[in-house]
DNA sequence: CGAGATTGTCGAAGCGCTTCGACGACACCC
DNA sequence: GGGTGTCGTCGAAGCGCTTCGACAATCTCG
């Protein structure tokens, strides 16, 4: 492997000089830079990372914290992972990947033995554990997610409290008065994971404001979850005509499990769902719903470390403002049925 | 940040000594070793990774090398990534995550760089264009998955020729005689994914032993593309009792497919599926399937690669022998019917 | 036209760690 | 009792890079 004093020797310069050229911090001849690049070109040079972080404290790799146990919604997992890795790379970042098992130590190991430049964090929690550390880490974190305290901490994610009031506004737009809603499984509530608690939120008060029927249920994953869910539903709110499902997971075995009683979608029973469009538009129905962003958010996450990391100002809440596609899975009450 | 010059200092040591203490390639009295790690304790000293990758030529971080696009199998790329996580950090090891999508030019800036000691790569083609930049790098790498010409490089998988084999001969052994095959979409057949390709081989080879009547067919995802392979299928090999899928995403449609025209699993057709164990268990039938074992496969990875950086002989070409487990999709086809 | 600013380059210090050779202190053995 | 080892520790060199200050050369403008 070529060092920067080869490349100075070949190109006839001080090592220095090949290092500006490098980073630009300094300026250079036209003429010099060119032999540089040359010379860097013809020895295949590749600065060694590890020199690079000590001398200039910064490593240019960025650590994602993602939940890889399998509870979750892999497929928007991956997704945001993509996006981040993706985005990293587009500011010449790369990125090491940390699973949430390790908490509070895995933050701290990367952190203190200056491993990465800033943290972006998945599956927030409502307290989560992690925060205090977060807090005493000289580099930056950046949340996929709000916690109940964010204060100082820059917060990033679709608006689910919004994503509520959209729903069910378009609902009741639609005409629909009694409105169900089938939410994350008990134990994402039971970790108070942030988007659970902000969607429900959202949800009841835009019930109350809009003077709705509703009933709001968590749902264990499985078709058994779901079937335990919708006869809840049915007992608790008699006559409902529409769901709001805000768990990915049970779309399938819902749908199944409505066409197998024969209620009709949306003759029967209208839906909105909340997950990505890519979800949405693979089931038996065209199901509108209302996306979850996980490429812009991913993406924003990565622009805002990067925008801590060089100092400028940050917008510490940035809340995505959702987004809800009709398609085929809501129907209009005529006025005379209300 | 504490530095091992401030440990030395505090416990009244060289720096070299505290070093040694760190990494026990000498001799150190037990009192100074006590000594040692109670400064460390007190400052909350970690080592600094690029001042140790420097001097040491070491990172202790491992590339991982994934297809974040989606077009591939979600679930099972999680599983993997999820092992290598877990293992590299039994080893003491960290992850960096790197996209297929900057080929060749990704592998070797990391490598290059000297971010990582080793690389473990997934989604391997028969040809793959990354080969040759993977004999020319400096860290070993580790491939799950198998190219043509794998001549000193360390490939790991689950043995998808015996994994064909296993659920013809399970399937015979059952009785039956004319048997489909519903394979991975035709966009991995034309990558030639490797596993696809001897998933295939090893289906021919074990339908010709076998005396078996058989027809192959990919399959596009989606609905429709189950319809399309299954109407195929029905017309090329009439009288197919069997049905081996090597496709997790069609796993679902097919069965809705069949249940609405009115074919029973496994009265009327018996289902052989290739897929994670958990894949297998959530259908709305209990499947008879081949377990991919992400899990395994991803950490005999991290073990090989562990084995290559401290210069233990290895072997080059690890295979997992697969395993099936029998739930409630096959049927035995009576003698008098065979 | 000269003081001051700007441009382009160099040399040296130093980032925080590992590792090699050296060395004193003992123990051991014929 | 002097050679031979082993044990435990230290000092110094050096890994490959960035960055600071210095300086010569060139430009700028009142």
């Amino acid at each position: 492997m070529p060092t920067i004093n080869d490349v100075a020797r070949a190109a006839g310069v001080s090592p220095s000089t090949v290092s500006y050229v490098l980073s630009g911090r300094r300026p250079i001849s036209a003429e010099t830079r060119a032999r540089v690049q040359a010379a860097i070109a013809e020895l295949g040079f590749h600065p060694h990372a590890g020199a690079r972080a000590l001398a200039s404290s910064k490593t240019n790799v960025l650590a994602l914290v993602a939940p890889l146990r399998l509870d979750v919604n892999v497929p928007v997992i991956m997704q945001f992972a993509t996006a981040v890795v993706t985005a990293a790379r587009s500011f010449n970042h790369d990125v090491l990947l940390l699973t949430k098992d390790e908490g509070t130590a895995g933050l701290e190991r990367v952190a203190h033995s200056t491993m990465v430049d800033a943290l972006i964090l998945m599956d927030i929690e409502r307290d989560d554990v992690r925060l205090p550390a977060i807090r005493r880490l000289k580099q930056p974190s950046v949340l996929i997610g709000m916690p109940a305290d964010h204060a100082g901490i820059a917060c990033v994610d679709l608006d689910f409290e919004a994503a509520a009031g959209l729903a069910l506004r378009h609902l009741a737009g639609h005409g629909h008065r009694r409105i169900g809603l089938i939410g994350p499984s008990p134990a994402v509530y039971r970790r108070q994971t942030t988007y659970a608690d902000r969607f429900l939120a959202g949800f009841l008060t835009a019930s109350a404001e809009l003077e709705l029927r509703t009933v709001t249920h968590p749902c264990e994953p499985g078709a058994d979850g779901v079937r335990a869910a919708l006869a809840d539903l049915d007992t608790e709110l008699p006559g409902m005509t529409a769901l709001v499902v805000h768990n990915e997971e049970t779309l399938r075995p819902l749908l199944d499990l409505l066409r197998a009683a024969g209620r009709r979608v949306p003759e029967d029973i209208s839906i909105v769902a909340v997950c990505p469009r890519d979800v949405a538009m693979s089931m038996p129905v065209n199901l509108t719903s209302i996306d979850i962003p996980a490429h812009d958010v991913g993406t924003l996450a990565v622009e805002t470390a990067m925008r801590l990391l060089d100092g400028r100002r940050v917008e510490f809440t940035r809340l995505l403002e959702p987004g809800l596609v009709e398609r085929s899975s809501c129907r209009e009450i005529p006025p005379s049925h209300r």
